[in-house]
DNA sequence: GCGACAG
DNA sequence: ATCTTGTCGC
């Protein structure tokens, strides 16, 4: 037994909410099961030594807004080398409309097939948006921990409705990303390649913030994203190309794909 | 009431 | 997220 898991269960759609009040009445029952602190994967093994390597996923989806159609990826890599080790994808109807603080109602039921299609569990998950940085503790990060029982982290691209200083220019430099509301840090602006934007990282399940932070920039030694956000940004975007023109009826929601060792240039 | 608002 | 031209830089 690697972790708390062995394996990855899709989400039953049947009891999936599908109003904005389900949805919120759901992130309130799940935010007290958050566990807000961890080490750096994996620490229910032997801390990576003994050639066991760090297995990080990064997950990511795109959308056919027309066909109704979300296509999602999930991308493992060794923490230590970056290589991808596997990766698979998984397509199907979109789940609930855009609502900023219910994000992960829209791109979770994705995004948990397409980790359920790899062969391997996760030590780690990298997501596209928020953890704990959320209006109600919960964002998309958290939430998928929490379903999951995987260790999980959030990188944003924007500041959400949090407020921060910019940090220094240097990578590694970071300042909290503060919640005005409550006056807590629920994340950090982290400047992961100097003189760029910094990202806003979050804790998500199972890891610490400042953790969370040291394992964003041992995945960005170029980029200002993550190498598992990119990696499964154009994964996905593939798959949903790939649908290209197929009606969104007969899609269903299937995995796609599962494709071992693969090691893509893009 | 109005604007802002992860992806 | 997605749409969408040109442009600067490695």
């Amino acid at each position: 037994m690697t972790d708390s898991r062995s394996s990855i269960s899709p989400v039953d759609l049947a009891g999936w909410p599908r109003t904005e009040e389900e949805a919120v009445a759901e992130q309130v029952r799940l935010r007290p099961l958050v566990e807000a602190f961890g080490a750096v994967p994996p620490s229910a093994k032997g801390q990576g030594r003994g050639g066991e390597r760090v297995l990080v996923a990064g997950v990511d989806v795109a959308y056919d807004d027309e066909n109704d159609i979300v296509a999602a990826a999930a991308v493992l890599l060794d923490l230590h080398t970056l290589e991808v080790v596997e990766e698979a994808t998984a397509v199907g109807r979109i789940a609930f409309p855009y609502v900023p603080g219910l994000l992960a109602f829209r791109e979770l039921p994705a995004v948990i097939d397409a980790l359920a299609a790899l062969g391997r569990v996760p030590d780690l998950v990298v997501c596209d948006g928020y953890g704990l940085a959320h209006p109600r503790r919960l964002g998309l990060a958290s939430h998928l921990g929490v379903l999951t029982g995987l260790r999980t982290l959030g990188v944003a691209k924007t500041p959400f409705t949090f407020s921060h200083q910019l940090p220094g220019a240097e990578r590694g430099e970071w300042t909290p990303l503060v919640d005005d509301t409550t006056g807590e840090e629920v994340g950090r602006a982290v400047r992961t390649r100097a003189g760029v934007k910094p990202v806003f990282v979050s804790v998500g399940h199972r890891i610490g913030l400042a953790e969370a932070v040291d394992c964003v920039l041992a995945l960005t030694p170029r980029y200002r994203l993550p190498e598992t956000t990119r990696r499964a940004d154009s994964l996905c975007r593939r798959a949903l190309a790939e649908l290209a023109g197929k009606p969104a009826e007969g899609v269903g929601r299937l995995v796609a794909e599962s494709v071992g060792r693969s090691v893509p240039a893009f």
